[in-house]
DNA sequence: ATCGGTATCGATACCGGTATCGATTAGGAG
DNA sequence: CTCCTAATCGATACCGGTATCGATACCGAT
């Protein structure tokens, strides 16, 4: 059986498709006798409305594009959590594109998306260009920019403050008594990496030690990327007795290389995450990390897009907390 | 600026919009230079097609609905890669409904994929009732069951052995000297955890041990449902000292909570759980469990629906491999 | 000059809804 | 009885594409 449509209901009802419009619809200007028997047809023949119908003569379609690097990424799903909860109270449907860090895939997942016609288009961007997203302003379309803070991009943005939340995490490295603090961090192009960079080097000055280049590892994010950075630095002979590491996920590869190295966490070395993601409380030892509001940063993009109260805000800069567990 | 349509492009090329429609198509009956200057055209303007009007003329998306518990859970989020990437290969996107594994929620779920005329269909039940799903088959949309394998639905599905894994696993246990094994399920209405337990009971009769009933439990799922089993248990002061847990993830909750209890695992209990995901080898002790074949359940679930090799398949069945780590 | 074939292109209908606007009817006021 | 208003409803255009079909022009063959 195909699809029925509003002028088959209107045939069986014997009223207009314009009518059979108006009684499901619940718009005035309709018999409630007539409304009843319409809304009874549609049932009866299971009619199901069209929104490809609906987004054409609508010029809306009630979908959010969201665009990460990996909805798999507990760090992202958390986020995307906060996104698909406030969508869904404002009647939006959201559709995922992720970039696996890749510009080009960023690129085509946001033409995709624009092709689509959504009515917004929340981003975490992958930072080696920008172009398709500065592109994205000839259109008309609503976008935020979400976990990043790109600076003189002209673009709504949320995102949590590394500065203060590096810093934070490396003073707590120095009050465990740590004296050769490394850092192990995305790609430098990342802006949430460079600026938990930032905030590690301005705790290290704060405490009268002297940032050295040879403790500062960036590349590959995810496991393998801690891991290998741990790998360098034992290869180099580069000695460490504590980690702060850029994010959780890249924790758990630091840790599996100190192990394999027969390296104590956190008696020879300690170890300091960011994200707090949901597994960090049940990894060994334990992962001490700083708390990312990352359901309220979907949230709170989401509400930049459509919220009057939020709309008008360019950005909005949140809090991480530190939460201490057996690694640091 | 608004969008540009093709009636826009016709204009500035000088030709009608039947013209622009086959030259971006690359369809034949257009001159080679009529081409060049309409795709010119449509470059400079910033044209990007419309899905929505295409959706309706063609009388297809190109979009597949997936309808699973949670997105962000990292079991599923691995089958939603393996459906994720497949359905890139064949052209196709992906909206993503999650049911949080409550029926209203996928009932809603299933009408919105509907009413977005996705061309396909991937559902993994919630399972309190089916309603929903038979009510597909009104329709001419194609679909297939994901992960669950339900008797006398009349449905392709793609599942893993659960009676076989549940056996492997549980043999493993008592071949480490397990005599009273637990077994720590879902809600019993979720076939992939009955079947499991049936595995369970199976190798336990063939081993010549008693099934107990005190010994089996069922209830919530995720971490927090694995947590309070292990604490129903130690409430009714039940003998144990292996546990085989319906996944990993409820696997967490039964670890935190035999920690809590100052059970040494695998000392005191052994634990083996089911799914392998990525977090299984960083947990403490890190877990022994049978894995699964994620990706392929994603991929062998959307190739059912359009690829003429796999479509006439009306059921799949995997198999899970053992992956020894210390937790048994 | 006429004809047939081919290459190129445009007018128009249609997909499934909704919005605009006009038509019809009934009922009440004058 | 006429006029006005409100309630109800239908005909039609439109959203942005594509498919069908017909029109046109040009070529070489007869």
């Amino acid at each position: 059986m195909s699809y029925v449509t509003v002028k088959d209901i209107a045939k069986v009802a014997g009223v207009s498709t314009n009518t059979v419009s108006r009684a499901l619809n619940g718009k005035p200007d309709v018999n409630q006798e007539t409304k009843q028997k319409v809304i009874e047809v549609a049932h009866k023949l299971g009619y199901v409305s069209n929104r490809s119908a609906l987004s054409l003569k609508r010029q809306k379609s009630y979908i959010v594009g969201v665009v990460t690097e990996d909805n798999a990424n507990p760090f992202w799903a958390e986020v995307l959590k906060g996104v698909e909860a406030t969508a869904k109270n404002y009647g939006y449907h959201i559709i995922i594109a992720n970039t696996s860090r890749n510009y080009e895939t960023e690129a085509e997942g946001i033409k995709m998306l624009i092709e689509r016609r959504v009515d917004g288009l929340l981003i975490s961007p992958v930072q080696e260009k920008y172009d398709d997203i500065l592109n994205l302003k000839r259109y008309e379309i609503p976008f935020a920019i979400m976990g990043r803070h790109v600076e003189g991009l002209d673009v709504p943005m949320v995102y949590d403050d590394g500065i203060r939340g590096g810093s934070i995490a490396t003073e707590h490295l120095i009050k465990q008594g740590c004296k050769k603090i490394a850092f192990i961090g995305a790609q430098p192009y990342n802006t949430a990496s460079s600026e938990r960079c930032q905030g590690y080097k301005k705790a290290l000055q704060k405490n009268g030690i002297t940032v050295e280049d040879d403790l500062i590892k960036t590349g590959g994010i995810e496991i393998g990327g801690g891991y290998k950075s741990v790998m360098d630095l034992a290869a180099n002979h580069t000695e460490f007795d504590g980690i702060f590491v850029y994010n959780d996920l890249m924790a758990l590869g630091v840790i599996k290389a100190l192990k394999e190295l027969k390296i104590r966490i956190p008696e020879d070395v300690k170890v300091i995450g960011y994200d707090d993601i949901s597994y960090a409380s049940f990894i060994c030892p334990s992962l001490t990390t700083m708390r990312m509001k990352k359901f309220e940063i979907g949230e709170i993009a989401f509400k930049m897009l459509f919220d009057s109260n939020e709309q008008n805000k360019d950005e909005v800069v949140l809090h991480s907390d530190l939460i201490i567990r057996e690694s640091a």
